[in-house]
DNA sequence: CGTACGACCTGCCCGC
DNA sequence: TGCGGGCAGGTCGTAC
């Protein structure tokens, strides 16, 4: 489901809601998602208070002032749902329970629940000490976040142009760019006239520079459009997000390429086992 | 080393 | 209505 432009919805808006917020109590509904979920949720984690919320790739960091810190992912089917003072009933696939207590207005306290949810456990759920190796070892590999500033274009046209494989595969391998998934990847191919297909060594650098503007494009306006909601994603307010209304080729297999002028219809081939959307006409 | 592929899960949608 | 197949926004271990 998430990739960086719900990831990254999901984590600016947890840094408001749960932001110095002190954790009351921790339920946890399920041992294991894609790796165990640690009791050390529970006993680390009771008592102390949030410092704030960031992403890196399609990881949420949760930061704590005990010194720990909860790295999430949302795999394929995640989602997290915070609720104020309204509790609902819990439901089938709400694994790890998070209730809290706002105590910055002595008036009014307000009780707060986060819910982590996934019905296909793809996710992970952990608990480290911030900066320990067992926390590092998770970014070791990642590589540049694609919308910093200080992006290193060159080393990524290096990276892309010595790959063996197509560039539809490079894009989605975390350690050459960060947060990029079948989507975002999809999308960006279409608006820089590439084919998935294309083998990344007879890219030129002029076409992969382009490619990399193209990336920050769709994920920027994913972000402000609040991310894709296809089946299931919404933030964490229930509210889904409505770059969907503007794809291009994702999802569009069978329908006319948007393209002004161009008559052709959206393509779908499998590659590596995921679906590759793409218009004949427009991408070479 | 780099690359390809199956495994990990549940749920939904479609055609018969 | 029921069942089987195919599909899904990701990542990782294994085999070559």
């Amino acid at each position: 489901m998430p990739e960086l432009p719900e990831v990254e919805t999901v984590t600016t808006a947890l840094n408001f809601a749960i932001k110095n917020l002190i954790v009351k109590r921790v339920d946890i509904k399920c041992k294991s998602l894609r790796l165990p979920v640690s009791k050390q949720l529970i006993t680390v984690l009771s008592g102390s208070k949030v410092i704030n919320v960031t992403r890196r790739a399609k990881y949420g960091i949760i930061n704590f002032d005990n010194d720990y810190s909860v790295i999430f992912h949302l795999g394929m089917s995640g989602s997290i749902i915070i609720e104020k003072n309204v509790f609902s009933n819990i439901e089938k696939h709400d694994h790890i329970i998070f209730y809290f207590l706002n105590f910055q207005n002595k008036n009014k306290r307000e009780k707060i629940r986060f819910i982590y949810r996934d019905p296909r456990r793809f996710g992970l759920f952990l608990i480290y000490k911030t900066y320990s190796s067992k926390f590092k070892k998770y970014f070791k590999n990642i590589g540049p976040e694609p919308l910093n500033s200080n992006f290193p274009i060159m080393l990524f046209v290096k990276n892309i142009k010595r790959k063996n494989t197509s560039i539809k595969t490079a894009l989605l391998n975390q350690n050459i760019i960060a947060g990029l998934g079948n989507i975002y990847v999809c999308e960006s191919l279409f608006l820089s006239g590439i084919r998935p297909t294309s083998l990344c060594k007879k890219l030129s650098y002029r076409k992969i520079e382009f490619l990399y503007f193209n990336i920050v494009k769709v994920l920027k306006k994913a972000i402000n459009e609040g991310g894709t909601s296809l089946k299931d994603y919404k933030n964490i307010t229930g509210e889904i997000g409505y770059f969907q209304n503007f794809l291009y080729v994702y999802n569009r297999k069978g329908k006319e390429c948007l393209n002004n002028g161009c008559n052709k219809y959206i393509k779908r081939i499998i590659q590596n086992g995921r679906s590759s959307f793409y218009c004949q006409n427009c991408q070479k």
